[in-house]
DNA sequence: CGGTGGCTTGACTGGTCTCAATAGATGTGG
DNA sequence: CCACATCTATTGAGACCAGTCAAGCCACCG
């Protein structure tokens, strides 16, 4: 590595060719970029990792950074003015992180778990938007995937039931988790405490529980230790997860 | 007007040179256009009316158009299976409306009032976008707008009381209905039934209805007649809705 | 007129929250 | 190894907010 060495002490490292040996490089916004793009976002990124519970932008903070995530798990929340959060979204392996052309962030990003990013200051990843139009079309492609994936949550926290909330957000969380692992994998453990999934669900802590253990009286799942989840019907949960 | 005259049952027209006499053209997409950009969009737009609960596009169905929104209000809404409906997105002059590289609808599009569109074939609006790489970025700047939107409406679903999501809603209201109105308008008429707004704020029309009459009844809101409503202490207004 | 659709209001139900106690899990230090 | 503190999760009892069901009002319209 001919500028490898890190340099600041957060566990930031250059990038440099690093790109060639990147875990999530086809799936993430670099997948598809040519040689002369992914040199430009090459030099402007660095490597960076956060430990779980650390915030890598806090909401009202300047928008500092935009990233790729490489592994773990990141939530977007908001609150209000009194201290009650929502999580806004879940951001996962390959997943953009960030939000340009905002000088405000809106949105607090925290680890759900150990993570790996590769960061690149705002100013120049808006400046490689404009100059690399393939880049900026698959920006625009995610973004609008976000969309459709926000309005569809918006659809579960207005109208569905706690059962329903709680179930649909297995299936969710399994067919994430299943992505990077052993295929078919119908057991897992969850990166989100049970207030977390609480916030995600709009829900309290309480009312988590008490559908768990409703969901594990019923047979459909077990729950062998606190974060560990095995789906054991599948097609049943998906019946109480109702909605399209 | 040299391509003009109507050609469809359906109340659409050629746009032609029309985009001069625009009335959203500087704050739509089309507003910082070039001339040549414009042309592609103006030869492939034509205008198109809806009345007041007409649907443009099913979710579920192709997404065959895209377009600008000229007057009037559009909900976007999505539904569960048993028909719970939830109105993701509502949408005002100016908005883009549907949805770029998606080939299936997920939400329907319905007027809430009478509306005016300048409607594109969905492939041409892509082929556009390609084209002009202005056009794309200023889209993707929208589309990040939106998602911010829809991300703060999740807050207000999950975490909301129901008086806080009725007096955000009147605010929210009076501010996109002052834009096109004479300056500080405090009173205005509510494009949405009681139903829709309920469909809004994932709340039931009763519960909107009560939630009303307690407003009026505290004298931080006027309700002359139905659909009327007259803001009389903002401030106060202001601090029912809580949050940030 | 009676019918319809939108809105309000009341009485009641019930799902979710609140408050509180208990049980596990994990880690620290004696 | 155990005692202890801390943090997370479960469970129960009761309160309350919002939903459900039902009746009635009003404006509009055929």
């Amino acid at each position: 590595m001919t500028r490898g060495a890190a340099h600041k002490g957060g566990g930031e490292k250059a990038v440099a060719q690093i790109c060639t040996e990147c875990v999530v490089r086809d799936q993430s916004l670099c997948g598809s970029l040519t040689d002369s793009e992914l040199t430009t976002l090459n030099s402007i990124g660095r490597s960076r990792r956060l430990g779980r519970g650390e915030t890598l932008v806090w909401a009202g903070d300047d928008a500092v950074v935009c990233a790729n995530l490489l592994s773990g798990v990141l939530k977007l929340s908001a609150s209000t003015a009194d201290g009650r959060e929502q999580i806004v979204g879940l951001l996962y392996p390959a997943d953009f992180v960030g939000r340009p052309f905002a000088e405000e962030a809106e949105h607090s990003i925290t680890a759900l778990t150990e993570v790996e990013l590769c960061v690149f200051p705002r100013k120049g990843f808006e400046a490689a938007l404009e100059n690399h139009v393939h880049l900026e079309r698959l920006l625009l492609r995610r973004t609008l995937a976000a969309l459709d994936e926000a309005r569809a949550r918006m659809l579960m926290l207005g109208r569905k039931t706690a059962e329903e909330k709680v179930a649909s957000f297995l299936l969710d969380m399994a067919d994430h988790l299943a992505r990077n692992a052993p295929p078919c994998r119908t057991e897992f453990e969850l990166p989100l405490t049970r207030s977390q999934i609480a916030d995600v669900l709009g829900l309290t802590i309480e009312t988590v529980s008490r559908q768990l253990t409703k969901l594990k009286r019923d047979g459909l799942i077990d729950l062998p230790s606190g974060r560990q989840v095995a789906i054991r019907n599948r097609v049943a949960l998906k019946l109480r997860a109702e909605a399209a």
